[in-house]
DNA sequence: CTTGAAGATGTTATATTATAACATAGTGTA
DNA sequence: TACACTATGTTATAATATAACATCTTCAAG
């Protein structure tokens, strides 16, 4: 039951990143494609060493570039995160409708929350303003324990 | 000129991590105390193996965990910080002096700034609060252009 | 003192993460 | 069709980090 309405869920997204990638002329090829199902498959975060070992199942002959830079190309889309603190990837909870957010990740049960505010864009762009500083990219992560495993 | 400038700042920062380690009964034994020394001999980030090298010459046998070690001490204790999206280390600005800070790293020149803000704070604990999530360590880096770069 | 437990360092080995460099194959278009 | 461009395959290695065990210090309790 679970696991249907998790596929049926991956499938929506799915649809949704072909469709962007369609609007925005981006290659969606087969592999790519592969990488991000194994990524959406997952309930939390991934390893890229895991995904390779998950993909050679699908893929005897695979080798870390393959991975690596199907990472690349979903990453620089905007379709999924590097968490920097962990070297792990997770798929975006909101693709192309947001710049920044930031990660409350759990260190006991491994749950990541994406939370998407308008307060860190205005934290950002205001220290930026500040400084005369250009911002690019945003790594915000937090790390510590969830609201579940509080309890 | 410059550099004997340097070299003072370093030492009154050394003398003040002394006093810190002394008052919070913390062991500066002379290997962090050496590793630190590099750290602060340093312009701006510096990468593990490179200090590494550089221990190299004062201790010809030194080997990987001889560094990450010092550097886990040092940082554990707030004296320096990881900067998770470079893989490097620098020293921190303000020791024992604040919770939180974030990083502005210049693409260009590589030049860090260490911002510690009551604002960052305040949307840490007001997003922690709103998630009855218990925050415990925050990785806050802005990459971009610095204000000398973009003139 | 001295001794023994804890912490720090030395040492070997290996795990983990990531990319360079070059070869080959596919794709779209002039 | 042929060319330029992009994507993928493949080999090799670079870069980052830690496990595991040995030895040495240190320092406080006996």
């Amino acid at each position: 039951m679970k696991n249907s309405k998790e596929n049926k869920n991956a499938n929506i997204y799915m649809k949704n990143i072909e469709k962007l990638c369609k609007s925005n002329n981006l290659k969606l090829t087969a592999l790519r494609k592969q990488v991000l199902e194994l990524i959406l498959s997952k309930k939390s975060f991934v390893k890229a060493y895991d995904l390779l070992n998950d993909f050679k199942k699908i893929q005897p002959n695979a080798k870390p570039p393959t991975i690596y830079r199907s990472l690349d190309f979903l990453e620089e889309n905007g379709f999924i995160h590097k968490l920097q603190s962990l070297n792990a990837f997770i798929k975006c909870a909101h693709p192309k409708e947001h710049d920044n957010c930031y990660f409350l990740i759990c260190k006991k049960c491994n749950n990541i929350e994406e939370v998407c505010s308008s307060k860190i864009d205005k934290v950002v762009s205001n220290t930026s303003m500040e400084k005369n500083f250009s911002p690019k990219n945003v790594t915000f992560e937090i790390s510590g324990i969830c609201d579940k495993c509080m309890s």
